[in-house]
DNA sequence: TCCCTGACTGGTT
DNA sequence: AAACCAGCCAGGG
């Protein structure tokens, strides 16, 4: 399925190499970790890589205005780890939803990467 | 438009 | 291994 990401109207993308400011950036972003199966999980920093637009901090404020249809608890921070929320009880949300999809955590509440981390070329 | 905040990271202590 | 720190950039007030 290709990115069809929405234009702005129909005027040129002025957008330099530099992703800079992109308004398809959430919906990038959106569209891979849709892709995340169910079982595996990807960091924040790999997704803003692959995205090749915005930064991890932006990855997350993205899953925070993420739409129902989008795994967030799929994102993950690049310690393995379930990222502690400013407020709310997020957190604890999502580590039931990944353990409840087989993600397995560790004593101090990591996730192996090595096993369930995610790449889009699996 | 300026200023501050944050579901992050990688390099240093 | 854990705590710190500076960089990062898009929203919202």
């Amino acid at each position: 399925m290709q990115a069809e990401f929405p234009r702005r109207g129909a005027g040129p993308e002025r957008r330099s190499e530099k992703a800079g400011r992109d308004p398809a950036v959430h919906e990038r972003i959106f569209h891979l970790v849709r892709q995340v199966p169910r079982g595996k999980v990807v960091s924040y920093g790999r997704i803003a890589r692959i995205v090749g637009a915005g930064t991890p901090r932006v990855v997350g404020f993205a899953m925070r205005a993420a739409p129902d249809d989008v795994p967030w608890q799929r994102v993950v921070n690049a310690k393995g780890e379930v990222s502690p929320r400013s407020a709310g009880d997020g957190a604890a949300v999502q580590r039931r939803l990944l353990e409840a999809e087989g993600v397995r955590f560790d004593e101090r509440g990591r996730i192996d990467l090595e096993r369930f981390g995610w790449l889009p070329e699996e």
